[in-house]
DNA sequence: CAGTGGTCTAGACCACGAC
DNA sequence: TCGTGGTCTAGACCACTGT
């Protein structure tokens, strides 16, 4: 069906091939969900070795276009992004509502949100998040780590870090820190919360990380790393973030002064 | 040097010598900027096929640890990213003080910054754009698309949409827009601003994007749409940014109400 | 010019998923 | 079992960078 690529051309094959599919998505030929042509009718189609045609997949699996799934096929994305509400999720009002910022985003925009906590316990700092903790390198922290999902799909992972004196004999150190999480016992134990700094960035995950988020491969990631204050401008906990890039999007609000 | 890789272990052999490599940088044992043996001394050193060691060039460029440079060579990276403080940028001050937030920010870091100005006049709104801004679509905006340089690399295009009405007969509509750029003649004109919105998200980016950004391939973009409103609630500016991952960290603070 | 990375081919074997 | 994608090999030609 599609015409002939142009070997002259100075634009590679493969991109010419990538042309193409992105082409079909965008015009709904391909609608979200539907399966691509295999690999072998590609390379049929377009007379392309295989070689080609996987770089070609490659490129629109890199953007995000498509997903590919081994023994199964690649199909056009059809995932809906998170919306995460950063200058909503951390405020005073939800926490006493006791409900996590994470299940009420998901629940709003209509997502099955779930939680899984992988660890908490003691834990010596790290360089980074000691200095912006304040205390020394390999001072004792708690950690708590925890996955999250969407609709059944990893979507994030987080690890908090708190200094070990503020976590010590609270429910902060135990799975579950009940209603309003960390944030709510914190401020019942006299640390009022001020604001949170956020520091983030992209890149591409690591092999060990696009596992622990079954990242089929090409998807970025957002490494996000917050800072929570108290009223005395003292840092009481520091959250390493990192989130399936093609899952969320991040809003902020900023005033004009 | 390095040992032989095991060929037995259920992890790809792109993999292990990508993890080779990638523990030769963290350790420092290749420092920053310098240059990796060649495709060929790396086929040899693991006895691998040049497919195999330019997967595992993919992996690690893919992670932004090394950059490739046809026909010169594969080095580490060595660039500082640029640390964007989305809460200062847009504060009033600095617009009286008459100069850019993106040439503030650079310089204060103590690099070179420079902008293009790609495109400046009138255009039919785009559909998202319109949206935004609560107009009817293809209604006439002025555009002003631009790009970012730090230290002569290409790190940011940006495009801003303002009503036309808004910009019409005013200095907004001209290249240069004089000191404290288009905010600070907004504001001149009564249109007082009173937050920002922002919107991001991060992905690879088209094959057009890498290129306009010099992106040598595996580095994602971060896309981020900025809304600004004046104190009635009015949009009176969307400004559409991609920025090469690699060379950004943003900054945002949250108050916790 | 020699050396580098960019692209492409034509095979091969394996692991996984659906049937 | 068969088709799918994941990995790997061993060649080839080209374009770019440096000398």
């Amino acid at each position: 069906m599609p015409g002939r690529l142009d070997p002259t051309s100075d634009t590679p094959l493969y991109k010419q091939i990538a042309a193409r599919l992105r082409d079909q998505i965008e015009n709904s030929e391909l609608k979200p969900g539907a399966s691509l042509p295999s690999e072998s009718s590609l390379m049929e189609q377009y007379g392309a070795a295989r070689g080609t045609v996987r770089q070609a997949l490659g490129l629109l699996r890199s953007e995000g276009s498509i997903v590919i799934a081994r023994g199964r096929g690649a199909f056009v994305r059809d995932h809906a992004p998170v919306r995460r509400l950063a200058h909503d999720r951390f405020s005073r009002a939800h926490r006493a509502a006791g409900q996590s910022a994470f299940l009420a985003e998901l629940e709003a925009q209509g997502m099955e949100p779930e939680v899984e906590v992988l660890e908490v316990g003691p834990r010596k700092a790290p360089t980074d998040v000691a200095r912006r903790l304040g205390i020394r390198s390999g001072a004792k922290v708690l950690i708590r780590r925890r996955r999250y999902l969407a609709n059944g799909h990893p979507v994030e992972l987080a690890t908090s870090y708190l200094p070990w004196r503020l976590a010590e004999g609270s429910p902060i150190a135990e799975p579950n820190p009940g209603p309003g999480g960390i944030y709510a016992r914190l401020e019942e134990a006299g640390h009022r919360l001020a604001f949170f700094a956020e520091d983030l960035r992209a890149r591409m995950p690591l092999p060990e990380e696009a596992k622990a988020l079954a990242l089929g491969g090409g998807v970025p990631v957002i490494h996000l790393v917050r800072t929570a204050y108290d009223t005395d401008d003292q840092a009481v906990e520091v959250c390493d973030t990192l989130m399936a890039a093609d899952s969320f999007i991040l809003s902020y609000r900023l005033p004009a002064d």
